[in-house]
DNA sequence: TATTGTTATACTCTATAACTATA
DNA sequence: TATAGTTATAGAGTATAACAATA
């Protein structure tokens, strides 16, 4: 409790801490990104593509939090230079089905050992338990219907 | 491990599971926020100046995760709406030291409830002990250096 | 010289509604 | 009628550099 209006303090609450905690994170990360000019909703449809094979659109703006309409301008160009390939599904023709290209697959992988530096430099910080005891409790609060 | 390119699982990557986590937290109070014609980085900074009375700008931006540019935008729009004051520094002429108002304040008080509601709802979902233990982990991460 | 904050600029994402095509 | 996705549009945030004032 602070002296003003007895809200809680902002460490303690929910929205400013997975904000905070994210943007230590996300500093490294960024820096990556920036040195293949890649946004980091790129990153993230590429890893969740990576992740589910070939899905519609509303399901990579689930995975990936993003909007349909960001996720449609994205798209076109990440198509257009040819990170993913996008075909309509042939029996619900209202779908589009999108894959990551090797292309795509190669961005990742170029990636894959700063990524995991920075998931090391973390772990060697906050222990192997806590981070799994972390994933695990962010996994069941990202579940959650409030 | 997936099939494409042994990339962790994107529920086990910190950025991702900290991004989805906050969505689901962030829908409720986006609602709430939505019907205040408030946004969430303004949201953000009452809170902050609420918890810490009078600082200067760049405490805000590193508490509220914001760029300085960022922050001067917003803060001119608040200053002018009479959320915020803003005063030189007296020792230090470069520093201005912004504190919120009363009419600041009101906006924190006339959501209090709702912003309670939706922690509760969160806690009766996850519990109290895991709760605290995530909050714990979090304000642990997020004072690390990757 | 370094720091605090502002301004300018270009880019990107967000949010909503209206729309098309399909189911 | 409902759903998947697109388009249009307005608004806001991001990121960087250049700048002014002060230390």
């Amino acid at each position: 409790m602070n002296t003003q209006s007895h809200t809680k303090s902002t460490s303690r609450s929910l929205p400013i801490a997975l904000l905070r905690a994210r943007e230590t994170v996300m500093a490294p990360v960024r820096d990556m990104l920036q040195g293949i000019q890649i946004t980091e909703q790129k990153w993230r449809i590429l890893r969740v593509l990576d992740e589910l094979g070939e899905v519609e659109q509303s399901t990579i703006a689930n995975e990936a939090c993003l909007l349909l309409p960001s996720l449609t301008r994205i798209l076109r160009t990440m198509e257009a230079d040819g990170q993913v390939t996008r075909r309509q599904d042939s029996r619900d023709k209202r779908r589009t089905m999108v894959m990551i290209t090797d292309a795509g697959r190669e961005i990742l992988k170029v990636n894959l050992a700063t990524s995991l530096a920075i998931s090391n430099s973390i772990e060697a910080q906050m222990g192997r338990e806590k981070l799994d005891k972390l994933l695990d409790l962010l996994d069941e609060l990202q579940a959650i219907k409030v």
